[in-house]
DNA sequence: CAACTTTCTTAATCTACATTAAGTGCTGAA
DNA sequence: TTCAGCACTTAATGTAGATTAAGAAAGTTG
C-alpha cells in the first residue's frame, strides 16, 4: 500500500511514517460511487490501495471521456482543481469496490515542510505522470485508432478484463462501434 | 529571465541565486540550430530567456509532430530521456535566433541537495505543465480540428505570428492542407 | 423470474479530415 | 536574374472513423 509505494522513491524513518499515515484517511467504497463531480473543487489526491477508479468529463451533457484509470498503486484526481482550488471538469467515479486513501491537500502541503523527503516524492511522482502524458498526446497525435487499442491492450492487460468496453473506447478516442468492428477484424487474424 | 522567473514561485537569497546561476550556461544559438537530435540522450533543461524553440517527434522518418513550442519565460526539453537517461525520440530546434540557459541534469540534482527550495520550484513547474497536458488530452478527445485551431489562436495569438503555419498543423494535429482551408473559412465569417 | 436498462455488436450511410496533385508566390543561392 | 526550393493555397478524390438504427447479450431491479 502507501507506504511500500512512496519506499520505492524515498526512505522515511517509522516516525515520518506514522506522522504520514496520521495525516491521511483510509476509506472502502462501493463501485459506482462518485468521489468528485464536474463543478466541485477537488479537495484530496486519492491512492489506490485496491480495487479501481476513473477520471472522466463530459462534453456538453453527452459524450463521456475518459483520461485516467488508476488500479493498485495510483494516484488519482483532478490535478487542475486541486492545484487552483477552483471548481473542475472532472468526474472521480469508484469502478470496483476500492479502497482507497485520501490526502487533503491542506494536510499534503503541511506534510511537505514537516517532511521535505516527500516534495522530492511528489516531484518525481508528478514528473513520470508528466511524461506519460506527454507520450499518450504524441500517440493521439502519430497513432491510428486501431494502434492506440492495440498499444492500450498491450500496456494495461488487466484492465481490459476489468472495465466495460464503452470506457476503454473512450479512453483512447473512438465510438464503441468502432472499438467494436476493430476488436473483431483483429480477431480474425 | 531566469531568477525573476523562478522569484514568481520561491525567494531564493542571493547567494543561492549566485550559486544557481553559477551552476548554468547562458548560450546564444542562431535559428535552426538543433539541440537535441531524436536517438540521443538529453543532457539539459533548457530555459529561454528570448527567441523561441520548438520539441517534435519524426514519425516513421516522415510526418513531424510538434509536441511543445517555448519562448520567453518558459523551459523545454525530452523529459523522457532527462529522467529515463536513455536516448529519446524528441527532437529540440531553435525556430528564432534565442538566448538559452542550459541547466544539467547533474546541476539539477545537486542544487535540489543545496537549496532544497528548488525542489519545490521544480515540483510546482512540473505540476503546472501536467495540468495544461491534461487539459489537452481532453481537447484532443473532445474537441474537432476547428475548434483546436481556434483554442491555439485565442491562447497563443503571439505564436500565429511568429511560426510558420506547418508546424500550427503539425501542433495541433491536422495537414497543412486543411488548416489552410478551415483558416480561408473563418476568414469569410 | 420476468421486465427493464444498459452494454455490445453488425451493418448502412455519412462526414471530417487525409491524400494526391497542380499551381502561386516568396526567398535565397549561384 | 534566374532557377531551385520551400511555404502556402485550391480543388478533386479517398478513407478512417462517426452517426444512425436495430437487434442480441448481459446486468439490474422489483
Amino acid at each position: 500500500m502507501l507506504l511500500n509505494h512512496i519506499a520505492n522513491y524515498i526512505s522515511l524513518t517509522e516516525k515520518e511514517q506514522k506522522l504520514l499515515l496520521s495525516k491521511t484517511e483510509t476509506v472502502k467504497y462501493k463501485a459506482k460511487t462518485i468521489l468528485l463531480n464536474a463543478g466541485e473543487i477537488c479537495k484530496y489526491s486519492y491512492f489506490v490501495n485496491s480495487g479501481l477508479l476513473r477520471s472522466f468529463n463530459i462534453n456538453d451533457n453527452i459524450v463521456e471521456h475518459v483520461l485516467h484509470f488508476a488500479c493498485e498503486g495510483w494516484w488519482i484526481g483532478d490535478m487542475y482543481s486541486l492545484l487552483s482550488q477552483k471548481p473542475g471538469n472532472l468526474f472521480i467515479e469508484v469502478l470496483e469496490d476500492s479502497e482507497v486513501v485520501l490526502l487533503s491537500k491542506d494536510n499534503q502541503e503541511l506534510l511537505y515542510d514537516e517532511i521535505p523527503k516527500l516534495e522530492r516524492f511528489f516531484r518525481i511522482l508528478t514528473e513520470n505522470s508528466l511524461v506519460a502524458h506527454q507520450e499518450q498526446l504524441m500517440d493521439n497525435l502519430s497513432l491510428s485508432a486501431e494502434e492506440r487499442f492495440e498499444k492500450f491492450y498491450k500496456r494495461y492487460p488487466t484492465l481490459i478484463q476489468r472495465v466495460p468496453q464503452k470506457q476503454i473506447d473512450s479512453y483512447i478516442g473512438v465510438t464503441p462501434e468502432f472499438l467494436s468492428k476493430m476488436k473483431s477484424r483483429m480477431l480474425k487474424k
